[in-house]
RNA sequence: GCGAGUAUGGGGGAAUUGGUAGACCCAGCGGACUUAAAAUCCGCCGCUCAAUGCGUAUCGGUUCGACUCCGAUUACUCGCACCA
């Protein structure tokens, strides 16, 4: 009988699904462990084998852990907000909430035929009120909270209070706006990145080279009332409790570099005939007297104060042009220097030296204060800048050659620097710090390229913000209140004056007359503390009991990808360290371990299309094809274009340059090892584009004409170029999980997505291989059987078969403990080899088999487990021990090597000591022969391991 | 420009961390069984001028011994990018 994975695979799902086999209890005296997946966002397209890499990595060591004894958590859910099914809600008017279930349901149904072991009853999604219900609670706290810098933590804004003073004197107007600037979740005047085309501000991470990471559109600079999270209160925590977790070191690296600390001092700079003073910083205080100017960033507040008549045009119409540049626009041309004087000067602070104040938009408003003292003798930046403008360049460190270019390097002698002059740069850093702070002049400062996280979205599809407001004062909901539910409204856009879509929902008002906010949350709102929802998915009045929070505190692996280093991961460590300052978790980072699983890309197939259609006049006399008037449109086979054309071949009309032509991708199904089927993809939507009656298809020997070939009958096939690329809907590439599954099965796929290679690596998909898995679960089948017959014996296993099941349970432990799940796959190919080699069918070895490849077979293994005689499911079994008696040799062939290459190898007991082998090695035949008579210069031994013959 | 990562046969990849390079799988080649095919089984499979030759992107170093450690270079991938 062969293995049916069919039938096979069904029963078990259903077995799980009815006895809730993987149900994972709050209170237990099992040791817990916590196993979480990246929450996916359910898109339309489904998933692809892509997707479920990750999954399969994480349930495979869920399930190892079962086995060991620990209670798992091991929960899935929905990212369920977010912009594209509300992109889509405003095409067609259908409510997002829609969409998204229907999504939800395409994905539960793919990933249940995967043969994961989640705890379903736990399932969260973000857009369900009893769970936005709480990310709404969360951010009343963050409202209700500021950060004290003396204890370096959060507090409620009650602590505040009396630290203010006058606070009772002023309005309650005055007191909320003073309020405002201190709380965790605020409302402020903000530079944001506004996105025209979306209709909405977006947050730093959200946008990639100056334009939306969804979607691709620009994105300009804007000033906006905004609520806005403050993160930088957090910064240096964030930055420094990464030490204590197992996080791979490009993650670390990538929250360093948007973090971005870096220490320096401000510094005030006097201006000439006014009592207002510039603040710069510079992490450079040692330069000061290399200053000849300062430069503001457009946005500054004092450009139109400083501006003097004569210069108010010039400076008024850059202004202007800056804030109208894109942010594409303004990165793209980096090189391109602009800026004008304003006509003000400052006084340098030692010197007393008059120092002219520009405006330039290489200085970013937001970063500092927006403000810089220009130091074109030893800063990149400023040289350019002084260089087009024709400024004084001054040089105070020796050892560059300022001609040239700027001396950034933090090494040299301070030269024409007053008090500084002859200083080391490290301590005229220091002696200037020093001096400057004495002088009252400026202190020691540390800064952040981290910006506070903009939290409104003028979008439908997101929590509600459950503020709104009385006399023009925000105030928050009360607890009870919630959840403040999103409204409905008749279209999914901003008003004609430009409001959100929320302000369509009519009689949509707090108490029935004050106004709510009209933005909602972004997408990483929900996202931020979801993996604690898991803990305890259903409880109303808590977004988690302290009971299951303490005992699953924080999660033990937490395996997605490499995407959300800098958005998702750094706002759920913020949110966490925001609860743990609170007392409502005791841990301070959300995830112990994380790994990144690599990208599956797919394999794009290719054709190369030249619409240019006189081009095609000399092909049909070369074929005797049918004229055409106007010309046909020709596609080639890749054999034209993918190498550069000959000189014999020029003029040949069979050959092209790439110049003419375009690339189409060809949807994968209608090739066949990148064999074009030309018939099936002409009757495809895709294809019929492509009408015969006007397009030839060029294959090497000849042509297709209205499905009639022209030419050589041995040169018929076209061949389209395959490419890896990103696997996606538009690129025609996708393979679905689905597919796989129906066509090898669940277990079939879980093992080749690991033998695939190392998790953490990007690789493209291609299905060729997976036939090798697919042997290996047969013949694995057939160990358990003879003559299609079920048999296991109990006969006492032999040495070599004790050998060889040891073996692979100690190789497996330390695969799935090191995550190196690609080569456990191997390990069981070889085990089920050696076995099948040995015709060993004793229960003592087979058994024991079917518990460790379990985790990666379940289905498969759960037959077997049956089928030896167990009543229950094999998720609880007991993961074997390997016995190190079982894995003792007595000889070991020594590799005898001369200068370090390998000759032949030396049969010797391993019971002789070093010596004994050396004499051993000496006296063989074979040692003698390669050593020509000459006697060695040197013999090494290394026991269990090498003879080396140093000549 | 800065940062991180990767580089091994025709392909995916392995190598117990300095000790037999290429495990395992795919593809390919040859054979057995079969009327035939599928399935299954057996053998070969880094390169070459065939030897005590060469070979882990390139060049150099340390070592009895280097895919592994050190220095420089190249290519590709991914982040960040005027952050003062």
């Amino acid at each position: 009988m062969e293995y049916n994975f069919r039938e096979v695979e069904k029963k078990w799902q259903h077995y799980w699904a009815e006895k809730k086999t993987f149900k994972a209890e709050n209170k237990s005296d099992k040791p817990k462990y916590y196993v979480l997946d990246m929450f996916p966002y359910p898109s339309g397209a489904g998933l692809h084998v892509g997707h479920p890499l990750g999954y399969i990595a994480s349930d495979i060591f869920a399930r190892y852990k079962r086995l060991k004894g620990f209670n798992v958590l091991h929960p899935m859910g929905y990212d369920s907000f977010g912009l594209p099914a509300e992109q889509y809600a405003i095409q067609t008017g259908q409510h997002p909430e829609i969409t998204t279930k229907t999504n939800i349901a395409r994905y539960r149904e793919q990933l249940d035929k995967i043969g994961f072991s989640f705890d379903w009853d736990r399932e969260v999604r973000t857009s369900n009120p009893d769970y936005y219900k709480w990310t709404q609670w969360i951010f009343i706290q963050l409202f209700n909270s500021w950060y004290n810098p003396k204890t370096n933590k959060a507090e409620n804004i009650a602590t505040l209070i009396p630290t203010l003073k006058n606070f009772s004197s002023l309005s309650e107007k005055e007191q909320s706006d003073l309020l405002l600037e201190y709380r965790l979740a605020y409302l402020s005047d903000t530079i944001v990145n506004w996105c025209p085309q979306l209709g909405t501000v977006l947050a730093n991470e959200e946008v990639k080279e100056g334009v939306s990471e969804r979607g691709g559109y620009p994105v300009e600079r804007k000033l906006m009332k905004q609520w806005s999270l403050r993160i930088t209160a957090y910064a240096d925590r964030l930055l420094t409790d990464l030490e204590g977790i197992d996080w791979t070191d490009s993650i670390k690296e990538a929250q360093r570099n948007w973090i971005g600390k870096s220490e320096g001092t401000s510094l005030k700079f006097k201006i000439q005939e006014s009592d207002d003073t510039i603040e710069v910083f510079t992490t450079r205080p040692d330069t000061i007297f290399g200053v000849s100017f300062v430069t503001l960033a457009p946005e500054h507040e004092l450009v139109e104060k400083i501006t003097t008549a004569e210069q108010k045009k010039t400076v008024e119409e850059y202004v202007t042009f800056a804030k109208n540049r894109s942010e594409r626009d303004r990165m793209s041309d980096v090189k391109k220097i602009t800026g004008v004087f304003t006509g003000g000067y400052v006084m340098h602070p030692f010197t007393r030296k008059q120092i002219p104040i520009w405006i330039g938009d290489y200085v970013l408003a937001g970063y500092g204060t927006g403000a810089v003292m220009a130091v074109p003798g030893h800063d990149t930046r400023d040289y350019a800048f002084a260089k087009h403008f024709g400024l004084d360049i001054i040089e105070v460190v020796a050892g560059g050659d300022l001609s040239k270019e700027s001396y950034d390097a933090k090494e040299g002698k301070l030269i024409h620097s007053d008090f500084l002059n002859g200083l080391d740069v490290k301590d005229a850093i220091k002696k200037a710090i020093a001096v400057i702070e004495e002088k009252g002049l400026g202190k020691g400062k540390t800064n952040f390229r981290l910006r506070d996280a903009i939290f409104g979205r003028q979008r439908y599809w997101g929590e509600p913000i459950p503020v709104y407001y009385e006399n023009g004062i925000p105030k928050v909901l009360n607890e009870n209140e919630l959840p403040l539910l999103l409204p409905d409204v008749d279209k999914y856009l901003p008003t004609e004056t430009g409001e959100p879509p929320l302000a369509r929902a009519s009689n949509w008002k707090y108490k029935g007359q004050f106004e709510y906010e009209y933005s909602t949350m972004p997408g990483w709102a929900g996202s931020s503390w979801y993996f604690l929802r898991y803990m305890d998915a259903h409880n109303e009045n808590a977004f988690a009991s302290k009971e299951a929070i303490n005992y699953w505190q924080n999660v033990d692996l937490y395996i997605g990808g490499a995407e959300h280093s800098t958005g998702h991961l750094l706002y759920v460590r913020f949110w966490t360290k925001f609860l743990n300052d609170l007392g409502l978790v005791p841990f301070i980072e959300p995830a112990k371990k994380l790994i990144n699983q690599g990208m599956i890309q797919g394999v794009s197939e290719k054709i190369f299309v030249d619409e240019h259609k006189h081009n095609s006049f000399m092909i049909p006399d070369y074929y005797n094809l049918p004229h055409s008037t106007e010309g046909y449109r020709v596609c080639y086979s890749s054999s034209f274009v993918s190498e550069n054309i000959k000189k014999e071949n020029i003029g040949d009309p069979k050959y092209v340059t790439l110049e003419n032509l375009y690339e189409i991708n060809i949807p994968i199904e209608f090739t066949d090892k990148s064999n074009l089927n030309i018939d099936e993809f002409l009757k495809s939507s895709q294809g019929r584009d492509f009408k015969e009656h006007d397009t030839i298809f060029r294959t090497d020997g000849g042509c297709f004409l209205n499905g009639v070939y022209y030419g050589d009958e041995t040169k018929k096939d076209f061949y389209t170029k395959p490419e890896v690329e990103k696997m996606s809907k538009s690129k025609w590439n996708v393979v679905t999980p689905d597919l796989i599954v129906e066509q090898y099965g669940a277990d079939c796929l879980r093992l080749y997505e690991m033998f695939l290679g190392p998790l953490e690596q990007s690789k493209p998909w291609s299905t060729s291989g997976i036939s090798g898995v697919s042997n290996f679960m047969r013949k694995m089948w057939r160990l358990y059987h003879k003559e299609d017959m079920f048999t296991v014996s109990m006969e006492v296993p032999s040495k070599e078969e004790l050998k060889t099941l040891h073996k692979t349970i100690k190789k497996i432990v330390h695969d799935i403990e090191n995550f190196s799940f690609n080569t456990s796959v191997s390990n069981f190919m070889i085990c089920v080899n050696e076995l099948t080699e040995q015709k060993c069918n004793k229960r003592e070895i087979l058994e024991p088999l079917a518990i460790i490849i379990a985790p990666y077979a379940p289905h498969l293994a759960e037959e077997l487990w049956f089928k030896l005689g167990h009543a229950e499911s094999i998720t609880y079994a007991q993961f074997p021990l390997h016995n190190e008696e079982y894995l003792v040799d007595d000889a070991f062939a020594y590799p005898v090597s001369f200068n370090g290459k390998t000759r032949f190898k030396m049969e010797l007991p391993l019971t002789l000591g070093v010596k004994e082998i050396e004499n051993a090695a000496m006296d063989s035949e074979e040692v003698k022969k390669f050593l020509e008579g000459k006697a060695p210069k040197k013999i090494i031994v290394v026991h269990n391991k090498i003879i080396n013959i140093v000549v």
